[in-house]
DNA sequence: CTGTTAGCGCATTCAG
DNA sequence: CTGAATGCGCTAACAG
């Protein structure tokens, strides 16, 4: 137990630094002794200590990953990318949860700095200027999935989806439908939250492009949860004349919306289609399956991982010099029965 | 950037061994220059390098976690628990996915070895068997949640929950609902998996103490995941009579299972009442919400990391002498609407 | 091809 | 209280 190359070293009447070189497959090396190392070596139990080796090679072979909360559907499938193509290209994914507080991000981001992290990927960050601030003291190359801070101007690498094109892809279905009262409950609207804002941007357009005028009633506010949604449902159900579809901001939302909707007796798509956002794994197992604007989580991920592996090797030679490089990756509607197969559009009151 | 110890002892005039001490709050330092030191780092914008600490503390305060697929809520909110208390502690956790396959967590396993990890956690394995293997060779505590391997008698380190008392309350529950004709829609039947024979053994008995023979055709053979689900409803739907109940082994599959069952027409809790196992956090707002038996996920997670620290400690001292550390954990019914306000519980053909 | 020598950045003796 | 010296395990010149 903890052996080390010189362990092995000495049992092998050797130098250490020629175990080096045959466990590091170097070619100064004769392939005889190489050969019996390699074996001395595992038959030893040995072990190389990526510390040690870090420590002199500079890299750690790992990044590390922020997250707001790991238990979200989304992010989790986010992860789930990015693990997928570190581990194709040897690498080590440290997790860190910032519970959406600035704080704890920071700490993440200081400790990530202080374990030497090659990169660093974080998602939906709620204050990504905390990584500006950062970003020259870690001097590893940080790209943000899913941007939700616009105060700072566009980071320079960024993986995100287009909002605008999703929130278009969900109201225009809506239209094609039959819709023209169709609701918009919002994400969070805390400081620095673009992509509701451009979902519900697209929104605007698609009806507009109908001859539909937006109705600032029926924009609500919600938080991305289900709680958010069930609230949200009750604010509509308090108008006069109830939306006939309603688009999420994602599909947590939805099923909150869907919930207390089913509470009152409504039922969808009938009484009210419902669209969300994301296509998480649960979306096509709701009653009624919910129609939904996919995002490619795990594309994404895995795009997010290999603009970081393609940024940290630039690092070595060119120094920071590398410009910005964004990436959008482009959703899709998905559509199941919660918005299709009805007869009737026309508006109706609560319980009418 | 890339500042060390030896830069700002250069600046301060001191030696390194002097900064080491002042940023460890050592009692061997006076406060003036302490202050004066600490101060001066982070004006540098000093990070401590814990690669090069570890290799002569030699622990890393870090902990892996090596889960089977992180997008399963289950396995998340365990995470999400370890996270919790390892940050309270200080602790870091690199996360790593086996996809369910023997090689990729024995390679798992070793990366966290090489990484010299203090100690692992893993949940669900499926093969612990290479763990204990392996567990000489790492010479830190690995504590497993939920071990589904039986093969090697009981693991020294584990936290699990009662999966025969478990299946009992669902099953019982059913019971008094008034059902007689209750199915069980199985977990994976691999090799190893004790945890859904568990619960399919507290089923049985509270169907035997209600007087009722278990029928073997009412035990369908489902893998934890919505498909799964489905398959087993149409198992249960070809036979003669269908079951009043049914007791699923996940949540998930309790989703693919009443999802199948709408589309034929059922509808649950009046054709079939339905109850899973985990109270994953959409249980609630399925439609209907979804009777389950809750798992304490995030505490789970938390007593796993505390298990681990508490080993970890001892290991410096007692040399493995830390006998085994068992916690068992308990679960609850949660009652919600896919068993209860039913009139009729007799049994009934399908479409009948 | 192999051995010797130097550090990587830090904690920790041991002297002062 | 502080400085000088040592080594954690490893890679990387530099000589042979």
């Amino acid at each position: 137990m903890r052996v080390s190359i010189k362990d092995i070293a000495r049992t092998a009447g050797v130098s250490h630094s020629t175990v080096s070189r045959a466990l590091n497959d170097s070619s100064l090396i004769s392939d005889a002794t190489k050969d019996r190392i390699k074996c001395l070596a595992d038959e030893m139990g040995y072990s190389p200590n990526t510390l040690a080796r870090s420590l002199v090679t500079r890299y750690t072979n790992t990044v590390g990953v922020v997250v707001t909360t790991i238990t979200d559907p989304f992010m989790s499938e986010v992860v789930q990318g990015i693990q997928t193509t570190a581990d194709e290209y040897d690498y080590t994914v440290i997790l860190c949860s910032s519970e959406e507080t600035p704080e704890r991000e920071m700490a993440a981001v200081e400790m990530l700095r202080s374990k030497r992290v090659d990169g660093v990927i974080c998602i939906a960050s709620r204050i990504g200027a905390v990584y500006l601030e950062h970003q020259e003291r870690i001097d590893a190359p940080v790209v943000i999935i899913n941007n939700h801070n616009e105060r700072m101007g566009r980071y320079p690498h960024t993986i995100s989806v287009d909002n605008h094109h999703g929130g278009y892809l969900a109201a225009r279905h809506l239209v094609q439908q039959g819709d023209r009262r169709i609701a918009y409950v919002s994400g969070p609207v805390a400081v620095n939250h673009s992509s509701s804002r451009d979902r519900l941007g697209g929104y605007r357009q698609a009806l507009m492009e109908a001859g539909i005028e937006p109705e600032p009633a029926l924009v609500v506010e919600g938080n991305g949860c289900p709680d958010g949604g069930e609230r949200a449902f009750r604010h509509l159900a308090a108008l006069d004349e109830l939306p006939t579809a309603v688009f999420c901001y994602n599909d947590m939302t939805a099923m909150g919306l869907m919930h207390a909707a089913g509470r009152t007796g409504l039922s969808v798509p009938e009484d009210l289609a419902v669209v969300g956002y994301d296509d998480i794994p649960l979306a096509s197992y709701l009653s009624p399956p919910l129609t939904t604007v996919s995002q490619p989580k795990a594309e994404m991920g895995q795009e997010a991982m290999r603009m970081t592996l393609s940024l940290m090797s630039e690092e070595g030679v060119s120094e920071e010099m590398s410009g910005t490089s964004e990436a959008l990756v482009q959703c899709r509607l998905v559509t199941r029965a919660s918005t299709v197969g009805r007869q009737d559009k026309s508006p109706r009151a609560v319980g009418g």
